[in-house]
DNA sequence: ACATTGCTGTCCGCAAGCGTACAGTACATT
DNA sequence: AATGTACTGTACGCTTGCGGACAGCAATGT
């Protein structure tokens, strides 16, 4: 069957994969939204009343248990969707997302994505195959977290969020990080201490920019580019 | 629609769950099998053959990146299913899978599984929510490895291996353990004597035993409970 | 200009866990 | 009973990272 492009009036990459038949049947319920910073797209344990297709900047999903600790488990920029549970059938999940870098998107009715992923094999199966990307990329988290050092997983994390950023400059406080890395906030700012001296990124007040992207994936020493080469592998 | 029971014929909660419709349509397609203890699963980046469905015993799923380090992401047993990639529409994944508590099981292939979730919308949301109860648990693992101690992590491990378990008799050496949580053999029997020390299990050579549920799932601090109660809301 | 607020660098003592090594102990085999 | 093999307990020095604290340094607003 050829695959017609959807579309050129959205840079995400889900939605522009899609054929033009499943982008239309989506098209009647996407709304552009403004995705400021923090802005809250999913909080725990409540129904999930809205899918967002990221087209610039990115969220972070979190994972908290059942004490006030929490850390970030997976990144969506606009190679994908928010609402990994929505897609999965659930309409709720325990995580949290939030946005991490501000942008915009389109948002659209959770029970909209539902029905119309009911009706195409198709989008489902683009969905869902974003959705397998997304699981890796959340297992390679668990890994980096139970083996990595602070300026790996710090490298890790930085080359995760230039992959989703317009250039190399990326607006995040050592206090943001923190969170996201579930370490101490003085602890990154040693670790991006390291990084910089390493010549890697130059880091200033509220800014980190990425100088060396070769030298920032070797010294993650192979928590980078496993979930990445999947994603690839998957949507080329 | 009244939703009859599939059959008695297998412990596997899944199967169970079915509609007898749904579970005819993949009953040609399941094999018996037993499922010998380190029988390999999926292998990274192999193209997955078969998908199992669990009866007795479990399996781990184990991310590894491009250096030796691996760590485990997540534990089936007769409440799931393997092959998470094929559910979600991919024909390989990333990460391994390997039995790890031996026992026996459904096998089938994964060409047959995917035809048949494409044919039935009830049997997709029944294999997706699982699939996203499984996501959970693995963004509940990224959230231990970041945050526990060993103590606390491997307290959640012998919960998840228990509730998998038919007894309360896990038979586990200390070298699997500590492959499991990424940590060095000799920290797992450390961690373990503390935890026996408190009265919590009884640990023998190559056998543990629960002894205080209640006190293993207080001492894991929040990190056993979040991926369970989702998957109690989602299969009650 | 000044104060306020937020961000960053650095320091301390301390706990956790690592890598490594080695001795002791249960079990299996013959 | 003897021997070999796997499994377990423990030890040592060392690195990483924590919790907490504090001072210096932008940016912002009035």
């Amino acid at each position: 069957m050829p695959i017609k492009p959807a579309s050129t009036t959205t840079s995400n990459r889900i939605l522009s994969r899609l054929t033009r038949e499943d982008f239309d049947s989506l098209a009647p319920h996407l709304v552009p939204v403004d995705l400021p910073l923090r802005k809250p797209i999913e909080t725990p344990n409540k129904v999930i009343e809205y899918v967002y297709f990221v087209e610039r900047g990115f969220a972070s999903v979190v994972a908290s248990g059942q004490a006030t600790r929490s850390i970030e488990v997976g990144l969506i920029g606009r190679e994908g969707v928010t609402g990994l549970a929505v897609i999965m059938g659930a309409n709720r999940s325990p995580n949290a997302t939030y946005i991490q870098l501000a942008g915009r998107g389109l948002r659209m009715p959770a029970a909209n994505l539902h029905g119309a992923m009911d009706r195409s094999a198709s989008l489902r199966r683009t969905l869902l195959q974003y959705g397998h990307a997304f699981v890796v990329q959340t297992a390679q988290t668990a890994l980096a977290n139970g083996h990595s050092k602070v300026e790996e997983r710090l490298a890790r994390w930085i080359l995760m969020a230039c992959d989703r950023a317009e250039g190399s400059e990326l607006p995040l406080t050592h206090e943001f990080l923190s969170i996201m890395l579930g370490v101490r906030r003085a602890g990154v700012t040693v670790a991006l201490n390291i990084l910089e001296k390493k010549g890697l990124v130059r880091a200033r007040r509220g800014v980190i920019s990425v100088l060396d992207r070769k030298g920032l994936e070797k010294i993650t020493d192979g928590a980078y580019g496993v979930a990445e080469a999947e994603f690839q592998r998957l949507f080329g």
